[in-house]
DNA sequence: TCCTAGTTACGTACACCGTACGTAGTGCGC
DNA sequence: GCGCACTACGTACGGTGTACGTAACTAGGA
């Protein structure tokens, strides 16, 4: 152990404050909100020390005062978007519940395309996670089944939601700094691969192609997933 | 549309050689199976260009002619590992075929930690994607629903291992390039929840965590889940 | 056969990134 | 009132992706 660098603390347990010094002229708050203004408006990649310096009004060093690591602002973001969920009371219809939950998820990811991004390389337990999961708790409180249970399907639905609409989202995030449209590079995407299945080599992959008519409503295939998930979970449907 | 940039082709779209000029020092696939071998090693972020060629003994900038962008490169990667899975014969039983299809995908990126970050970020038809969406059709046929159903069964399967083989092995990545250890940031971590559901701030959350007795069988918690999925699509199961 | 056009390889250069470090000034706790 | 812990911030360093220019090479058309 002996020489060996400390872990330093997860950014939630730092105090935001200890007293001593000069009155900050900006708070963690005020920079997480910076960074997903910056964020939605700009892209990811545009979320940089400098430029939420910049729309902050600071110099850039200043920041680190607040936001030790820059993998903590990424926390910092995650938490503040984390704060949009409504915490509604429990109606006493766990799946209906379930379902308005997974709605919200997916409407905060449409409006903070980046976030799928973000969940993929952090692992946070911030304070608005977790008010979260109490929530989703308390919404599966009528379900039968061990608490055990319930972080699992939580789990679940979340990853279900969190894919699924990653990958609608997708191309929206990349083509973020690019002179081209989204809708541009999906032809262009979904041109090569009807090429491909055209030759032949998928033949499956084109039967599944030629037997769906007229285009996917892909909020219905969402839908249909969450009820499939929900199913898996409750006693009275299997 | 006049003046406006046109959108690149999918790379998978670009012909590797057009035969003019001098013969090429390396191939496509050398260069994703340098970029694979550094990310594996040394952290996706250890994958810049500079890296790659000084890993292939040539100018940084040569890689350019045959990668036009790094995100294409991002996209030779995961159609690199893509190529290690086995593409078996069906044996009939699609549940059993399903469960190996998501053991190897589990393995391949526990083998290849950086693999669930790009997948957040690249929707790809990679050819090695496309074979193996082929496979998991293969392995389907005995499932008598429509086809449309079966792409989403494999849809929400690939999802459920991504989510859940991606919290796993975060904090490996995450680790990569800094002086402490996995075991030591999730125990701060950890720390750290515990002190915030002693708070009595959570009380359910509290609860599943008083329930449980003795570490969580991870392995166990995936293989459950996976099964609940396919229940969800079973004729018989429901 | 030779010439030329298209390709490859590669060095230089630029704008941008995260952040280590040093300095100056501020205001709380003793 | 003093000291010290804290804030703010400029400079600088080593890294990144990649635009651009140049030289060497080779296949196809004359």
């Amino acid at each position: 152990m002996a020489g060996r660098a400390a872990v330093p603390e997860v950014i939630w347990a730092r105090p935001e404050r200890t007293g001593r010094g000069p009155k900050p002229a900006f708070t963690r708050a005020d920079i997480a909100a910076a960074a997903v203004r910056i964020a939605d408006e700009r892209g990811l990649d545009a979320v940089s020390m400098r430029h939420i310096a910049a729309e902050l009004g600071c110099g850039t060093m200043s920041l680190y005062n607040h936001v030790p690591r820059k993998e903590d602002l990424y926390e910092l973001m995650l938490d503040a978007v984390g704060a949009e969920h409504e915490l509604f009371e429990p109606t006493g219809d766990w799946r209906a519940d379930m379902l308005r939950n997974a709605a919200e998820t997916r409407a905060i990811m449409r409006r903070h395309t980046w976030v799928p991004r973000l969940m993929a390389g952090v692992l946070g337990f911030s304070p608005n996670t977790l008010r979260y999961l109490e929530h989703c708790l308390a919404c599966l409180e009528p379900l039968d089944v061990p608490a055990g249970t319930k972080t699992e399907l939580i789990a679940l639905l979340n990853g279900v939601v969190t894919t699924y609409t990653a990958n609608d989202i997708a191309t929206v995030e990349r083509t973020r700094s690019v002179p081209w449209s989204v809708e541009e590079e999906n032809a262009v995407r979904m041109a090569y691969l009807g090429r491909q299945v055209a030759t032949g080599a998928y033949p499956r992959l084109a039967a599944a192609f030629a037997e769906q008519s007229g285009p996917v409503d892909l909020e219905e295939v969402f839908r249909r997933a969450l009820e499939r998930v929900l199913d898996a979970f409750d006693p009275e449907r299997r």
